[in-house]
DNA sequence: CCGTCATTCATACGTTCGTTTGAATCATAC
DNA sequence: GTATGATTCAAACGAACGTATGAATGACGG
């Protein structure tokens, strides 16, 4: 139990802030008060205030594509063909495992990559990339090979709604109290199937 | 065609910079310039930026509302008893057709609606909601009468994944061109197939 | 023409922002 | 113990922020 060093006390105050109040609304004060750091802190350890964002996010986003990546590899070495709910559980199922470790740091994960996904130009779009790429690239192919009939921009389509359902969830579960029936298990479960169904649905067409 | 005035104007600006930048991204000089209206108008025609925030939401999220609400209506109308086919069209074709005016306007609201669920905390939290709710609730008493089998947590969690996934849809429609396949009116097909099959899943239990 | 009200304008105030700097402090090896 | 490199500190910088103010400008009925 080593306390824990003034770099991992930033990462999780920005972590923090950045996901509840956005990149804009987290002052560099706010953040090193939080961390119990100087204000110079985040310059002399991460140069700037966006180099210290995508280093946030590399920290939250890279274990979840190792997980997703791991889960596809498994699955791929079992058989070719993996059934659609398995792919939606290797894919989806890091989501909420990720986020569901500390009840709160799982809703700020969530929030962050809702954050993400919904800014458009933020400070971060040069991404490290090639890992997060990757592995979306290596999920397209296996569910295009298992939805055959789906055009590719259907695919694509409903790929990124299985994202937006696994960041959307537990944005509220910190607003207020989680709602009472509601586990993280058990949100992870409805996903699941809720996405599988979804994802199984015959074409549309064009 | 009458000039369109300073007030509007502003609401136009605004809700282009706060759905790009986000609400502290989005200075009210920036608004004013993009309005070609003078610094003080914010203030003038609005009291602060703040309340600019609740006029732009409210002006986004009412026409939906409207929309939604006239579908269940006329739904209800017809048939007691509704398919969860025509719901899930009632309830997320509306958010399509707002967000599918402009090519570029659609992509606007469709950001704007993505920071909503994603901020906890900012600046909107009193929102004027008495419609939106009556709303949301109204659907959700539908949805259960639909699918008697669903408990109301696991329901509350499918009804957010139709926001989640009309949301999302189109952010990245104005980040590069948009993918070539892609129309408003396939990807609303699109969604429409993909959230009925999601919402008629059989039931997760727990 | 003039008075009235609504709107727009230039300007300023105080605060907070991100970043930088140079000295102070700490740890570690010699 | 002292030198060395890494880290932390208090302080300051100019820039940009939201807001407020009082004078200018416009439209319009008398």
């Amino acid at each position: 139990m080593t306390p824990p060093d003034t770099r991992t006390q930033l990462l999780d105050a920005a972590e923090h802030l950045f996901a509840e109040r956005g990149f804009h609304g987290a002052s560099i004060r706010a953040i090193t008060d939080l961390a119990g750091a100087n204000l110079a802190a985040v310059g002399y350890h991460f140069g700037s205030k966006a180099q210290l964002l995508t280093a946030v996010v590399l920290r939250v986003v890279e274990p979840i594509n190792a997980a997703q990546s791991a889960g596809l590899d498994k699955l791929l070495a079992r058989t070719p063909d993996p059934e659609v709910t398995e792919l939606v559980e290797a894919f989806a199922g890091p989501l909420f495992d990720e986020m569901a470790t500390a009840d709160e740091g799982g809703a700020r994960k969530s929030r962050l990559i809702m954050r993400i996904l919904g800014d458009p130009a933020e400070e971060m779009r040069e991404w490290p990339g090639p890992a997060e790429d990757t592995v979306r690239d290596r999920y397209l192919a296996a569910f295009a090979h298992a939805l055959p009939a789906l055009s590719a921009n259907e695919l694509w389509f409903r790929i990124r709604g299985i994202l937006a359902v696994a960041a959307v969830d537990r944005v509220d579960v910190h607003n207020g109290q989680p709602p009472p029936g509601r586990s993280s298990a058990a949100a992870r479960r409805w996903a699941i199937t809720f996405l599988t169904a979804a994802m199984s649905a015959p074409p549309t067409g064009t």
